[in-house]
DNA sequence: GCGTCCAGGTCTACC
DNA sequence: GGTAGACCTGGACGC
């Protein structure tokens, strides 16, 4: 086994935990979080298709990264490794206007004070995609499950205990009933079939949404327009692309949203919506922050 | 042990 | 455009 270690510079307002921590997705696979070293086990599959399995803990305005692969790194590998690490942890994401704009709410000050706002993403729109939709209707158990399985069952092998997450062609080369009895994806099996065939036919590109100039409400409708994303799945999708127009209700926010602001009686979405009007671009990063504070003041519910 | 409910929703048919 | 019912799974809960 070759280690490779690479030190990649983080930006001032970055903060480690609050990234790693921020939503559910550090429990997802191929991520594992190991909590005593607060440390993020990744592995990726790079474009010359090694594998590699990188370990990133928080370094001196830095996150530090040992790359460990079955053959060495080439210079172009371990640029793919920087960026595919930077991606992830939203290193490129410019949060200085946001944190700037709430600064000036003593109830929101505290989000620039944690460095809050980063929220862990994949390596690819596509299995970020994939993922959103296993959250869909269904306990944060089973959606882990049904993303181990995926991996477990599709996914590339790097030293036989550990898979990759499995590619588009992967998961369009299997089949409805494979999805189901393997992967327990249930009814969702259709809607990942279908969209990992249209993605390896090349007929749909999620790639295309990192592209800024294309405005949050094309993709939303975009996003809308694959069988199994709906009103949800398509907000929280935005947000991983560093759009928070859409606030990505679902019954778990819903009921926080209730405790917090109504004594726990539920409210309808138009009033929620409303609420948040005023924070115009952020207010769907806004909003989950404001969901989640109490991980940020006690304890994050991921960390065992 | 068994039945029911519901969880980080979405789709389709119908009105 | 709004709504009811169906849809996989598995854990929690009541009996």
């Amino acid at each position: 086994m070759k280690q490779t270690a690479l030190t990649i510079r983080t930006p001032e307002d970055f903060d480690f935990a609050s990234t790693l921590y921020g939503h559910g997705w550090c429990t997802l696979a191929p991520f594992s979080v190991d909590a005593s070293a607060l440390a993020l086990e990744q592995l990726i599959v790079l474009p010359s298709r090694k594998l590699v399995l990188c370990t990133i803990s928080a370094g001196s305005e830095s996150l530090r990264t040992i790359a460990r692969s079955i053959t060495p790194l080439s210079p172009s590998d371990r640029i793919a490794v920087h960026r595919i690490v930077s991606r992830c942890f939203r290193l490129g994401d410019d949060l200085g206007p946001f944190h700037r704009s709430v600064a000036s709410e003593p109830a929101y000050r505290w989000i620039a004070d944690r460095r809050a706002g980063r929220l862990l993403r994949s390596p690819t729109v596509f299995e970020d995609l994939v993922k959103m939709i296993c959250t869909t209707n269904c306990s944060w158990a089973l959606t882990t499950a049904m993303v181990r399985n995926l991996c477990n069952s599709l996914g590339r092998s790097f030293d036989g205990t550990r898979r990759a997450f499995p590619s588009a062609r992967a998961i369009a080369a299997s089949s409805e009933a494979f999805l189901r009895a393997r992967v327990k994806a249930g009814y969702r099996a259709s809607y990942l079939l279908e969209l990992a065939r249209s993605v390896d036919s090349g007929r749909l590109d999620p790639e295309l949404w990192m592209d800024r100039s294309i405005p949050s409400s094309d993709v939303y409708a975009q996003l809308r327009m694959i069988k199994g994303v709906g009103d949800y799945a398509a907000g929280n999708m935005l947000k991983l692309l560093g759009r928070y127009e859409y606030l990505g209700l679902d019954s778990w926010v819903r009921a926080q949203y209730a405790r917090l602001h109504h004594g726990g009686r539920r409210v309808k979405d138009s009033t929620i919506a409303k609420q948040y009007r005023r924070f115009g671009q952020w207010r769907g990063l806004l909003f989950w922050l404001e969901m989640t504070r109490q991980w940020y003041d006690s304890k994050f519910p991921f960390v065992e």
